[in-house]
DNA sequence: CATAACTATGTACGGTGTAAAGTGTTATTT
DNA sequence: AAATAACACTTTACACCGTACATAGTTATG
């Protein structure tokens, strides 16, 4: 139920993990697993069977060491948490990120990295899911940052709007595909689509008094009527369509490239 | 640990209790408790000690009752969850919603409810850490939904159109207020300050090889120095006026009040 | 007055994160 | 070569969680 955000696993302990700058020890038995193997069992846990399969218990079990030794390698599970979402953020396997942008179209740059994120969250919903303390500061997440912000590069925009632009469009990105993953996980989870969950409520509806939400009552039905539930698709495109537009009004301002 | 989704309470169960709907049984002993007890001391819960304070347990003791007597009057946690968001979204009482809308200036409309929605989250911070399985169809969820359309209202936009408008507006509130809302709980549970905490980690920063990340090496400086972790009012207020811009575009062309 | 319908409770189970203490292995120090 | 410190790993234990199940007490109806 709802993620946790404690920890105090302090934050450079995280960050020596993130960035493999643990020292291997001198003395004591060598260890057979490295961090990556409990956090690549976590993210597979995560991936498989939603965030809440991921316990401390069934991550040590998967790569078959005893609960509690767990905490030999992570200090917290916040920890692994932070650990998992960096390594996540990792470009898919020889994939699409080593395409180059086009510097003389920076909508299809901006509108590329957008739908990369979006497809990003899609393939690991429970990233949604994970609270985490601070910026994960990993590796994987500044290549990804760095990448985004790239595509705002070279339109004549300053630092820090372009950083508010990133944010801004990483922001959206987040908003957006929040409503998708969840329907995704609904339907796995309940086997219940959505299409035989209204079905099953339109019946009470109908006893309900709409009538103190008039704008609604006019657009919800001619809406509900056309795509049920919402086209999550069309939406993200047609929010992502706005949000050019409206950089496109800061970037001829700062007269970059069109 | 992360929201849970399941719940199984049928979706039915869930709106009759939300509209208040369940008929006073006839026999056996009358309840001294009404639903609205239970979620109330649930989202008291939810605000001051965060959304894993709330569990079955600890509602119960707050109004007074036993653990299990909690599923006397609610089928399931998850179904306490959905009545908490719409408990939660009933404006504050005797406040600003009462504002009317101006309508030569859609903008400001715009700009107000957007704001109203960020603050909202600030207010109930748990609500983003919240997965409801379903939208959310209760009274005051769909008078909050009818409230953001209204401000589209009267542009010559399609009932499409508005609809992904109010849902692109809100996916980006969504997205924009999460780090504010995360930084404030963070903040509160650990007692380290953003500046702390960077301070912390510099150290170990400035061992790390940035050049991989070139774009983001010249811009992360100039934005922290000026801002530290980010100025997320200032970011917000960024995006939404870029947001707008962006609206405007397609508002214009439908040939609406400008 | 018996019974059905209802509120409320107690007990129990399998799950969670992790504190604390103990066991055995290894590299260094004496 | 023996002692020791550092380490991986395990066992046990605790307090919490959601909730299934069985039971006890209360009330309106037949």
């Amino acid at each position: 139920m709802a993620d946790d955000i404690a920890g105090r696993g302090d934050p450079i302990k995280t960050l020596q993990l993130m960035w493999g700058r643990i020292e291997a020890p001198k003395r004591g038995p060598k260890s057979k697993l490295a961090v990556a193997d409990l956090v690549r069992a976590a993210v597979r846990l995560a991936d498989e069977e939603g965030i809440d399969a991921v316990s401390t218990r069934r991550v040590a079990e998967a790569v078959g060491i005893s609960p509690m030794s767990f905490y030999t390698h992570i200090p917290d599970k916040a920890v692994l948490l932070d650990l998992m979402l960096d390594a996540v953020a990792r470009p898919a396997d020889g994939s699409e990120e080593a395409q180059a942008f086009r510097p003389e179209d920076w909508r299809a740059n901006v509108a590329f990295v957008a739908r990369e994120y979006r497809a990003f969250y899609l393939r690991h919903p429970w990233v949604l899911q994970v609270a985490t303390h601070r910026p994960v500061l990993g590796p994987n997440t500044m290549r990804a940052y760095d990448y985004f912000l790239a595509a705002f590069d070279g339109l004549n925009l300053s630092e820090v709007e372009m950083d508010l632009s990133v944010t801004m469009v990483a922001n959206y990105v987040h908003g957006a595909v929040r409503d998708v993953a969840r329907a995704r996980m609904v339907k796995e989870l309940t086997g219940m689509s959505d299409d035989e969950w209204w079905h099953a409520i339109a019946p009470f509806l109908e006893t309900v008094d709409f009538s103190p939400y008039p704008v609604a009552s006019r657009i919800g039905p001619v809406v509900g009527e056309l795509y049920g539930l919402g086209d999550p698709d069309r939406a993200f495109e047609f929010g992502l369509e706005c949000l050019l537009d409206g950089l496109a009004v800061m970037v001829e301002r700062k007269g970059g490239r069109r």
